[in-house]
DNA sequence: AAGCCACTGTCAGCAAGCTGTCATTTATGC
DNA sequence: GCATAAATGACAGCTTGCTGACAGTGGCTT
């Protein structure tokens, strides 16, 4: 699950950074108001945490123009404590809930999970590549029905590669959002993690473009 | 996917040339305001990446004549940080986008794909001449719908030359485009290359023309 | 604390096939 | 018909990606 995350502070922004790593979700992160929207306009995001006083546009200006463009991702809005007009604006500007700060990282998560959980009534929750289906609310990869367990990295490869289905992904680009802290071109780390996948998956899913990088074919949303 | 890069400052325009081209983009460059505007007046482009203090030509005025003429492909403007009046003028004279300096090549990347994946409205940007169809997404060439097996170079090869379908390339600027480590002296290995693709595709599709180069006949694109 | 286990990155070896060169043949334009 | 450009087939060196083995790490159990 791919996650949006637009915060000012420095502090507050590595932190929830990490915590959302850490609960498996692959993290974008941005401290400039439009370029999050921007952000958030132009890629697919599984759910955005955002802040509300932002430099260059301001969190609920970004929101109303998602929301007016059709975006319909959950949205988690972070507020200073207390400030009640805003999260009403909030809610009507189009979030899914608030979290008055400061806060405990446990409990962003849980309430990400909840707007995830609940939204996943709009958005098709699941992608389906030949017999494998990828369930990005449950983080599993089911092929044929069956579940297969996969290790966080193949699971975050696997999960990269289907989201972007029809598309050659070099291996650079599946380093950077592996998050992989040490990728040099000595290192054939993709090239292991790959191979582990498939020893795991059908092997007509993950294609090789030799010198180019790899692909999943086409699918369709389910 | 052919892009066009006007930058003047050097270190700027290799190190983009460069991601560019490790990201699977065909890339022209041009440091003069005046030369870019005339290849992006004359040649067809995916996508094309414009400075605007350029030597000859402002980027603006580049981007006007090139809307004025009709020119709709996708332009991604790159400003000084925080010159707002320009990003504005940016926006005004028929820019996708704009990325202020310094900037991240991956961001460069990512609001690229954005601009053309929006210009595209989401269609599989393929080229189609004859029977033979070139889908750059997935990096592969289809005769008839049937998937040929290109190694890297053909697939470099003939990109090329279907990109730039209804004109003789030559091969000097074949040689150019393909990167070969070891292109000196007379070497013939563009002639090679050129036998070796030609045997896995349809005969009529890349014509020689005797003491000038290449050329593809004239599709459309699909 | 010790041991077990899953995960992840590194390494070396391997097979496939890509790439440039050369020698030779064929085609083309004058 | 000649000169030259281009095509072709063979080949050697090398690149690329795949694989199995291994070790370090960290969490969890006993």
């Amino acid at each position: 699950m791919r996650v949006l995350l637009i915060e000012d502070d420095e502090r507050i922004r590595t932190d929830v950074a990490t915590g959302l790593e850490a609960a498996g979700y692959i993290v974008d992160c941005e401290a400039n108001g439009e370029e999050g929207w921007f952000l958030g306009d132009t890629e697919v995001y599984g759910a955005v945490v955002l802040d509300l006083g932002l430099p260059m546009m301001d969190g609920l200006t970004i929101l109303k123009k998602w929301r007016k463009a059709g975006h319909k991702m959950p949205v988690l809005i972070l507020t200073a404590r207390g400030a009640w007009n805003e999260r009403v604006e909030g809610i009507d500007a189009g979030a899914d809930d608030y979290l008055p700060k400061p806060f405990h990282i446990e409990e962003l998560l849980a309430r990400l999970r909840a707007i995830i959980r609940r939204s996943s009534g709009n958005a098709a929750p699941t992608i389906k590549i030949a017999e494998t289906e990828l369930d990005e609310r449950q983080m599993r990869v089911t092929v044929r029905g069956v579940p297969i367990n996969l290790s966080p990295q193949e699971y975050r490869l696997v999960s990269y590669l289907m989201l972007h289905s029809g598309r050659v992904v070099s291996q650079q680009e599946l380093a950077e959002h592996l998050q992989s802290v040490h990728f040099e071109r000595e290192s054939n780390a993709v090239e292991v993690l790959v191979a582990r996948a498939r020893r795991k998956l059908p092997n007509a899913l993950i294609e090789t473009r030799r010198g180019f990088g790899y692909l999943v074919p086409t699918g369709q949303t389910a």
